[in-house]
Formats: structure tokens, sequence, C-alpha cells
DNA sequence: TTGTATGCGTTATCAT
DNA sequence: ATGATAACGCATACAA
């Protein structure tokens, strides 16, 4: 490493101060852009930073203003979601977006282990951010929990049951499912069937509440499988299963993409033709639509705006107004799978 | 919100102290875990503690001890890869796990825009955090000239040229491309083309060259065709255009898992078989490669593994050891696609 | 073992 | 418009 990379103590405001021949609290009001301070002030203390390389220390400034400008995002999701789920990548820009118009620096923070947990709680407690938004899947969360206690602003993305009552923004699961059934039954589909997952979380509930709404009186119990997770694994399985029920099924609503692909693959091995023979449609416009063959039509969440509006909910409460949960809306992509 | 999250001020040391009927120096060694504390003096500040809720303030620990035990990680990444990239969720888990071990916290900030830029670099420079890691700098980075201009410590993974001469960590894409379209060529192709990608890039410009260096003399520059990302999209398009260009074609080197997909589902669509008709092979052995039909062969990249190095080389400089250029060994995963 | 006093680098209040 | 001074909350050297 060269002479220039060598560290040296950091310049203070005295040194400016000193340098210029000004008091610390004129060099302050020229480094804040405040008014009241002279052109020859304001030239001499400009120089006087340039010359002796003053930067200021956020510390010290966020200790006397009670404040940091910073907001957590706190990940906290499997490997394998972060790895493949386009979706935090947008909620993440989304709320980059809100906070750096509103001059806040976003910093992102992952769990991944148990003392990552307990790390993150310290961080946030001590200050560091005035807000924190949580993205998580899981249920009873504790970092969740801990976040609720220390009573700082924060929103969750995404709502599972046995978290804390804090403000949160999703989606409606029911009229979403429920739009995109309807749009498969309107293809002409007689006999649909559903492979739902989840149903210890509401995602999991509504998507199937929104399909026996539109299926209406042709509601059958046997027409719908249920399984614990959203798995390729699921959706194969549950399409053998159903098959083997109802050999002359000509519709499918599978409780995601992953789903989906797993069972489309189950129906071309028993030489069901898609969509010909039968349709099916998945839910979140994952990347596993784009790579079944036909590709899939699927309900797709606006990723980008579950961040924006968490990041608002918590600007709103910094502000002191309250933040109220956000429902946003989703849409229907249709492809070649239904 | 009910009572308990209305916000009241944060207790502080004082409070403690004067809760347990001892000094503010004792509650802070306390607070610390230091020796030289008595057992009962011990139990009567953890009990002030509990009951007038104190936690430590972060920005005047970070004020006096001058430090602040965080690395930061600079995501600088085009919108359409953030997070659909696996290495990006891989290397932040590897340099997570070094950093956490090492009791430091790693925070992302994302750079989207120029004033994220600026901003960025107003946290970094503010002391917030003791070092950082910077991922996919693209060329001529201002960030990355800002972090160098700060001294602090620093390492990037990925070296893209023009870049500040600050420590890195790597793979040699070259002889990593080379290896895999020379095993490609070894399966008896007389004609191989390459989908490039991100030639603002080392990766991509070094991938160019290994292939350049593979095919030695048969090289042709219609042979190959650029695009500006790694995606599905680039290895739909480019292939359809190599057909066009060349239809009797046998080989094709992707630059990475995501294009070589694309790639393969453009040649199935055409007629082509793989690997009978025509031998792919990608980059990087994400998801993308066991997902596709037939399974990818393949380059693995250790991207936990670059977090990893990444942040010992930061940690290493923040202990006043000097920092080397690390680069990690790739290895080809040969499958069935070639 | 405990208490006291000083300083970390800023901002903000109050004079001037 | 500028300068002096008092916080901000904590760690630590030194005194007791």
């Amino acid at each position: 490493m060269d002479s220039t990379r060598t560290r040296r103590r950091r310049a203070t405001i005295n040194d400016v101060a000193s340098a210029a021949g000004l008091s610390r609290g004129t060099v302050s009001r020229v480094v804040n852009g405040e008014k009241y301070v002279s052109p020859e002030a304001k030239m001499a203390v400009e120089s006087a930073i340039a010359k002796v390389g003053y930067v200021r220390n956020s510390a010290a400034r966020n200790l006397v203003r009670q404040e940091s400008r910073a907001i957590g995002l706190i990940i906290h999701e499997p490997h394998s979601l972060l790895f493949e789920d386009p979706n935090i990548g947008s909620i993440l820009l989304g709320a980059n977006s809100v906070l750096s118009a509103a001059d806040y620096q976003l910093v992102s923070l992952i769990i991944d282990t148990a003392r990552d947990s307990q790390r993150v709680a310290d961080y946030l407690r001590g200050g560091l951010v005035d807000g924190a938004v949580i993205i998580s899947a899981r249920t009873a969360d504790p970092i969740a929990t801990a976040v609720r206690n220390l009573g700082i602003p924060a929103a969750f993305v995404g709502h599972p049951p046995g978290t804390p009552d804090l403000p949160y923004v999703g989606i409606d699961n029911v009229s979403a499912a429920r739009a995109i059934v309807e749009r498969l039954l309107a293809t002409g589909r007689k006999k649909v069937a559903m492979i739902a997952c989840a149903l210890d979380r509401d995602s999991g509930q509504d998507r199937l509440e929104g399909f026996r709404t539109a299926v209406g009186a042709a509601f059958r119990p046997d027409l719908v499988i249920e399984f614990p997770l959203y798995t390729y694994a699921a959706g194969a399985d549950g399409m053998a299963e159903l098959l083997r029920r109802h050999p002359d099924l000509d519709g499918v609503f599978a409780a995601s993409d992953a789903v989906a692909a797993g069972a489309m693959a189950t129906l071309q091995e028993h030489g069901r033709r898609v969509p010909e023979d039968v349709g099916i449609v998945g839910f979140d416009d994952s990347s596993w639509a784009l790579r079944c063959k036909p590709q899939l039509s699927t309900v797709k969440q606006p990723a980008d705006l579950l961040g924006r509006a968490a990041a608002e909910l918590v600007l709103a409460q910094i502000e002191g107004k309250d933040a109220e949960v956000r429902m946003l809306e989703t849409s229907v992509v249709w492809r070649e799978s239904a």
C-alpha cells in the first residue's frame, strides 16, 4: 500500500476552525448549509476543509441530533429464497427508492444464524437506525418481537400469523387467486382442481378461499389437495394424486409457481398436453414461470411497490402519523399454460 | 397503537446508576462485562437495567471508541440482476458468516442512482463502518474511487478494469472459461459459438478471452454475439441469432447458466437436440443448471468463498496486516448438456 | 472494587 | 454574522 493510504488522525471541526481562523460554530453552519454565514467566511471554511481533509463524524452528529437518518431492512429468509426469489430484490429496490428520496439511508441486515439475530437486534437497539422494515416469511420470528419491544417505527412486508401487531403491507391473496381462477374458467374449463399449500399461513388460506369463491357451486372438496409447503415436490405429487382421483380434470390452480412447475411435469409425464388437455395457472410470477414450458400464466405480485409501501409506512411513523395496513393490487399475467 | 409503543426518553447510563445507587463507571463495567466488579454490584446494576429499560446508545459508544464494528457491503447492480444472480446471495452470506464470527455487523448498502452513490459515500465517510466490501463494481465506478480516497480498509469482489488498486478476490475467468470450452471441444464439436455478456466487466471480458484462447485458430468474430447483461433473455435471443447466422453450429458456450438456459430453450424450439445436435455449456453452477433439461455442464464458481475471502481481506487490514489479492479455484462440473 | 473526571466531535442555544 | 458554551451518552485513565 502506498503512502496516501496510511491512516492518520481524522481532521475534526476544530482543525478546520483554526485553519480558517473562525469558530466551530461557523464551520458547522457552513458544513450544514445553514444561513447566516458571510460569503467570505464560507470561502475560508471551504478551503480550510479541503486543506485539512475534513469529513464529518456521523457518530458525533447522530449522538447530538438523536437520529441517524437510516432505516434498517431485515432480511430473514431461507437460503434458497435469498438465491432465487427475484421479489426480494425488487422489494429492496422499491424501499430504497422511497427512502432515498426522503434522504434516508437504507441499510440491509441479513439474519442467517441465531448469532446474527442477536447482533442485529443489538444494532437496531443501539439507535443506529431510526426505523426498520422486516421482510420475513417466517412465523413467530424472534427478531420481529424484538423490534416491537424496541418501539421503533417498523413495518412488515407480508404478515405471517403469530407476528406482533405492527403495520404491514401485503397483497389480497383472496381476490388475486379468485381473479386468476376465473380467468382459467373463462377458457372453458369444466373441472378445475387446486393444489393448496401452507394452510397454516394466511397466504395459503386466502388462496384457497379465492379458489373456492371462483369455482362457486362447482366446488368439491376432493378437487383440492393440501400440502404443507410451496414446493415443486408438492406440485408433482399432488398432481399425480389428483389425476388418480379425477382423470378427466381439465384445469389446475397451483398455489405457487414452483408448485405449478411440479404439477406441469407430472401432467406431461402422464401424457397430458398443456394447455390443450389441461390448463394450469400458478402464483407469484417468479422465475419458475418463465422456465416452464409452456410458460406459466400466473399472478404477479407488485414486489417493488411492496417495498415502497413498507418504507412509506415507516416514514409515516417517524413523522408521527399513524400507519395503516396497506393492501396492494396484483395482476394476472397470462401466458401459455392456460 | 397501544400505550406500550409510545416513545419515551431512552434511559441512559446515568438513570441506571442512580437507580442502582452506584456510579456510571461501575454500570459501564457491568454492561461491558469487564472484571473488577463485585457480585452484589453486578446484581444491583442488572436489576436496575431491567427496571429502567436501559439499552446502550451505539452512537455514543462508537464516538468514544472510534470504531463501529460494522462493515459495509456495497451492491451496485442493475435492477434485473439484483438477487436474480444467485452469486450475489451467496457472496452476501459468505461475507456475513465471516464477519459474524468476528463479531462485526454486515450492513449492505445498495446503489441504484447517482443520488444513492453520493449518500452511500457519505455514509462510509462518516465513520459508520470500519471497512467495506464492494461487489460487482463496474468499470470506473465512482464509489470505488471514493472508497479508495477515504482510505478505509476495503476489498473488491471481482476486479473491473479501471478501478483503484485496492485488494480484491476473484476467480480466473480466463482459464475457467478456457477449461470448459476445451472440454466441450473434446466431445468432438467442430463449430462452437459463444453468447458473451457484460463486456464492461472483467468477468465478461475474461470469459470471452478464455473462449478465444480455447478455440484458437477456429475463432471467428461472427461466432460470438454480445449482450449487456447475463440474462435468460440474452441467451434466448442470442441463440436465435446465432442459429440464423450459423445453422450448422454444434456447440455453444453461454457466459452464464441463465444465459445457457435461455439458449437451450431456443435450441429446442428450433428442433435441435441437446446434446446430440448441439452441445451447450454454461458458467456459475447456479440453480439454473439443475433445472435445465438436460442438466447443464458448467463451471462451478465458489461464490460463498468469494464473499468470505473478501471479508477476510477487510478484517486483515483492520488488524493492520496487509491484504493480498486472492484468486480462488473454479472447477468444471460435467453433466448432460454436452 | 468503586467513583470521578475528562474527552470523543457535533449541534444548538444564547450572547455578542 | 459570529463566537462561546453547554449538552449528547458513553468509556476510560486515574484517584480513592
